[in-house]
DNA sequence: CTGCTCACTTACCCCGAGGTGAGCACGCAC
DNA sequence: GTGCGTGCTCACCTCGGGGTAAGTGAGCAG
């Protein structure tokens, strides 16, 4: 369970945090696991745009960070089933003030003003 | 204090805040300005490591999402400070439990098992 | 035989966030 | 005159995260 991506290059723990959910996808990843485990094609069909390299990439960063859980079953066809460690239920806890903000200000903003 | 840069395209709270908070230095300039207000030069001497061009135009961002304020003095040497809105203070405090988090799992993991 | 499912891998390409370095306008000190 | 400090802007370039498309291998349906 141990997670560093660039070690002693850190201002802070949020930036450190940042590292760790930096891509593109990650937290739509966090928050589709967050419900429940979720096989391979099951998080593809839940992010639509994401392609599977970066998708398959994205995973096993987190699966190294500690932060999810890969599960294979020796089946055909085979199955493959990620979920969330302990770990990564906890950062998905600190996500959720986070999202609730999102929520508010921004897509709540958004409904009533949209720019662009 | 209107935020929304990719309207109509976000599944949920977290990746909209995540876009407002996606550039490379602005949680940190959030985390430097949390204190107190900051001064233009103030900040680049915080943040080791941004360039002026960069710095601004995160600033610049940060103002239209309505998380800073920007005060000009009209004096010489002209003198300018940013600090957070009441909007920027809660996104702040939205972010403290991922910056818990971050110090815990992350910087505390480096220190007793640093990786590469 | 062909085609399909599933969970990937591999090779290649592209574009934009961010870095580099210069310039600017003002007044003060020297 | 030269230099300095401040808070920027502008033109240019780099590099890597992510997108595109194809391939793989085992077994089953038809």
């Amino acid at each position: 369970m141990v997670v560093a991506r660039r070690p002693g290059s850190y201002e802070c723990g949020i930036d450190a945090a940042m590292d760790v959910i930096g891509g593109k996808w990650k937290v739509l990843i966090l928050w589709a696991l967050d419900e429940r485990a979720r096989r391979f094609g099951e998080l593809r069909r839940l992010l639509p745009g994401v392609t599977e390299k970066v998708l398959a990439s994205h995973l096993r960063e987190l699966e190294a960070d500690g932060i999810v859980h890969r599960e294979v079953f020796d089946e055909v066809p085979p199955r493959v089933e990620y979920s969330l460690t302990p770990l990564g239920a906890s950062l998905n806890g600190a996500l959720e003030p986070l999202g609730a903000w999102g929520r508010e200000h921004v897509l709540g903003a958004e409904v009533r003003a949209p720019r662009r």
